[in-house]
DNA sequence: TGACAATATGAGTGAATATTCATATACTAT
DNA sequence: ATAGTATATGAATATTCACTCATATTGTCA
């Protein structure tokens, strides 16, 4: 790395790395990383409260790690972004090298 | 994603995450990118005091992002895995994605 | 319209953690 | 040995933030 990236793209790259560093937000991800989910399905999955993961969803979705779309009753959501299975794909592949 | 990753993988990628997610901590893993350095040369460039960079450096260390040797007065710090640059430059396209 | 199901949200609390300050340790050179 | 340079570290503080609890909102169906 010859010069150092802009404050607004260290900042951004801090947003997703944040965002993902955390047990209930990575699961999250982990769930939608097999396809789009309504939260009721993603509670299951993840097992924790509805609320937990509802103000989860909401911080990730500020931060456009996903996104949602209403079908019906329901909130439907999805990975917004590639590099963001891309990511957590390359933290295992280190999490199995450090074993 | 069909199965979920172990407990112990998800920890091990939280833990790489974590480190990442801080502006000093990701700040000295820029630096290091373009080869390794001893503490004061880090200083300088990240910007912060010595004590936090020792402080941050140790529990990088500790968490096995960089790497560490003596060289006479001084220590020399490196990133201990390839993949740490790689999760850097994936989140990097993404903060430009995000505009 | 009323009851129910799905999701969101505000306030409050407790836990995690990044920095500072002061000081300790380790090495070099005279 | 002593002074000086490089790095590490313990304690204390301040801030961030994830969860819970209670409740609000939005949609469905009878």
């Amino acid at each position: 790395m010859k010069s150092f990236p802009s404050d607004k793209d260290t900042d951004n790259v801090i947003v997703i790395l944040k965002m993902l560093a955390d047990k209930t937000r990575l699961k999250i991800v982990y769930s939608l990383m097999s396809g789009a989910k309504c939260v009721s399905d993603i509670v299951m999955v993840v097992g924790e409260s509805q609320s937990a993961i509802s103000h989860q969803l909401a911080t990730m979705k500020a931060s456009k790690l996903v996104k949602s779309e209403r079908k019906g009753n329901k909130i439907i959501y999805s990975v917004a972004d590639e590099h963001v299975n891309q990511v957590v794909k390359l933290c295992l592949a280190h999490a199995k090298e450090i074993e």
